[in-house]
DNA sequence: CGGACAAGCTGA
DNA sequence: CAGCTTGTCCGG
């Protein structure tokens, strides 16, 4: 039997080993997870590969269960390098929490219960669909279900989140659909006819893709936050890419990062799907009104007087993490020592944003080493709407309890438009911010935000609730189209300006980061990659993710820590 | 990553 | 020179 190529748990030692094959152990399959023993320690790993050697090998300690599928390894390969990441974070992603030592068999994927003709049977070509944020993306996964259910392998469904997962999942089988969830490692190995899940579903292992679909595939659920920052809707791209099979993405507004160079679907009604916009333009009213207009208020008062349990949400969007750290003991704001300026996260402590002094992680007052980012502006906004309505107000965050009930009024984060189903008002605080920021997505943001609190309030065709956004920029051209829910020139101003700055599709760009950042970009002296310093650290820049991707992992790593995060 | 081993520093 | 720390190397 030949010798099998491991690669282990080891995160640092991102590199295969040769390990003789241990008949006693019955035939292990590439993929499969394993013991080894490395260095005199006994390690898990993957067996990607039968490999030649010709020296004399240890052989594999012990079979542990079943792992990725054999094609998943050329994926994994393929995403170390697009990513410059290690192979055993993207191997861990697509293995089970607990061993699996047998798989079921799979069903075949049956006729539907309930004919697909219920959504008056529209066509949706693989590739981009633009659908109103309001109008049901079931018919979509049906009609790919009908379209692909002959075809050997899986159809993945991919959501932004748990919760829409659990509830897409009931929906389906309520109609006749074999479905395996995210608790069910074992019915995704064995190729069960539709798997649903959020971003880690991009990984699951399955042997073959029937077909894929990414539900509101613009959502920045998709990208993993954490290292390396690979992104679901490209990981099921180039899935369904190798495996031949149709990729259906909606939208409400596509990017050209997901487009690309194709052109996207238009769903019948997308105005209709919008929600009622309306734009309070602030310059003209009374100053000391408080954190609500006379007209927001009166609207929230008609709302307070229907009879929807939840009546009113307010959402203050706050562009990146606060920026107050309080104690959670005492309360007491941490603070520069040098400049007195509030001091942030940083690597390696808390430090004000000039740097003076970083700091170890606890409170000066009182030695609390619990400390939190202070939410300051939903806690003051909470404050006064719940004094401008005489109501109670239930303040919401992305940490906040699921459990706690929630007051007829709630204030908080965008983490209010997850949070709650159905309301008949949602009042955007403040927008001006994110129309003035820096940051070329932080227009999409509001878009985004405006569409999702659209799937509360329900649309304007329905006409149930609304939406009202206070600015004090009242001819915006992002205020303007969500007026009239047609984005086309914002979509086609968002392709300019990727164009321009060389961002997806047009362009790729890695941004690196941390102490070794600078040891890290002298190796790329010389080389034709683009380099520019940022305050965080240094951006490259490239013509192709894989390419970039690829170029930075085989450069020499520094001791000092470098994070890489390639778009 | 984490163990092995070598080189360097300290103190009685 | 034992005993401890720090650095470098390497794994199949």
């Amino acid at each position: 039997m030949a010798p099998l190529s491991v690669i282990t748990e080891v995160v640092a030692l991102d590199r295969p080993f040769d390990y003789a094959d241990n008949p006693a152990l019955g035939s292990v399959g590439i993929g499969d997870r394993v013991r080894v023993e490395l260095n005199g320690r006994s390690v898990r790993g993957w067996v990607v590969a039968e490999v030649v050697s010709d020296r004399v090998l240890k052989s594999v300690r012990k079979w542990l269960g079943y792992g990725p599928s054999p094609s998943l390894m050329d994926l994994v390969e393929w995403a170390s390098a697009r990513w410059c990441g290690p192979r055993a974070r993207f191997l861990l992603a697509a293995s089970p929490s607990r061993v699996v030592t047998s798989l079921p068999a799979a069903p075949v994927a049956g006729p539907l219960a309930v004919a697909v003709a219920d959504r008056g049977a529209v066509r949706y070509s693989p590739g981009v669909v633009q659908l109103a944020p309001t109008t049901d993306p079931l018919g979509v996964v049906l009609y790919a279900y009908e379209s692909t259910r002959h075809c050997d392998g899986s159809l993945v469904v991919l959501v932004p989140s748990d919760s829409w997962a659990a509830r897409l999942r009931g929906r389906l089988e309520q109609r006749g659909c074999a479905v395996a969830g995210p608790d069910q490692w074992d019915r995704m190995r064995a190729g069960w006819p539709v798997i649903v899940g959020s971003r880690g579903a991009a990984w699951c292992p399955t042997p073959r893709l029937a077909g894929v679909v990414v539900l509101d595939a613009d959502d920045e659920a998709y990208v993993s936050s954490s290292q390396p920052t690979w992104d679901a809707v490209s990981v099921v791209r180039e899935r369904a890419r190798r495996d031949e099979a149709p990729a259906w993405f909606t939208s409400m507004m596509p990017s050209p990062s997901l487009v690309g160079d194709a052109v996207y679907q238009r769903d019948a009604d997308l105005v209709g799907g919008w929600p009622q916009v309306e734009v309070v333009d602030r310059r003209g009213g009374d100053p000391h009104d408080g954190a609500l207009s006379a007209s927001a208020l009166a609207a929230a008062h008609r709302a307070l007087d229907g009879d929807e349990t939840v009546a009113v949400a307010v959402v203050l969007q706050r562009l990146g993490t606060g920026r107050l750290i309080a104690c959670d003991e005492c309360g007491e704001l941490a603070r520069c020592a040098v400049c007195a300026q509030g001091e942030e996260e940083v690597e390696g402590g808390l430090a004000c944003r000039e740097r003076h002094e970083i700091r170890a992680r606890y409170c000066r007052h009182c030695g609390s080493t619990r400390l939190r980012a202070r939410r300051a502006g939903v806690a003051t906004l909470a404050r006064d709407v719940s004094a401008q309505l005489g109501q109670p107000v239930t303040e919401i965050s992305a940490t906040s309890d699921p459990a706690v009930p929630l007051a007829r009024v709630v204030v908080g984060t965008t983490a209010v438009l997850r949070r709650v189903r159905r309301c008949s008002l949602v009042i955007v605080a403040d927008v001006d911010q994110y129309l003035l920021a820096a940051r070329a997505s932080a227009r999409r943001d509001v878009v985004y935000a405006v569409g999702s609190a659209g799937r509360l309030v329900g649309s304007r065709r329905e006409g149930r609730g609304r939406v009202v956004i206070q600015t004090r920029r009242g001819d915006d051209p992002v205020l303007d189209a969500l007026v009239r829910a047609d984005f086309d020139a914002l979509v086609n101003e968002e392709r300019a300006t990727a164009r321009v700055l060389g961002l997806a599709p047009y362009g790729a760009v890695a941004e690196i980061t941390g102490p070794g950042a600078l040891e890290f970009v002298a190796g790329l002296a010389g080389s034709p990659w683009r380099l520019s310093a940022t305050p965080e650290g240094f951006v490259v820049r490239g013509a192709d993710p894989e390419q970039l991707g690829r170029a930075l992992r085989s450069l020499p790593r520094p001791a000092a820590r470098v994070r890489i995060a390639v778009h």
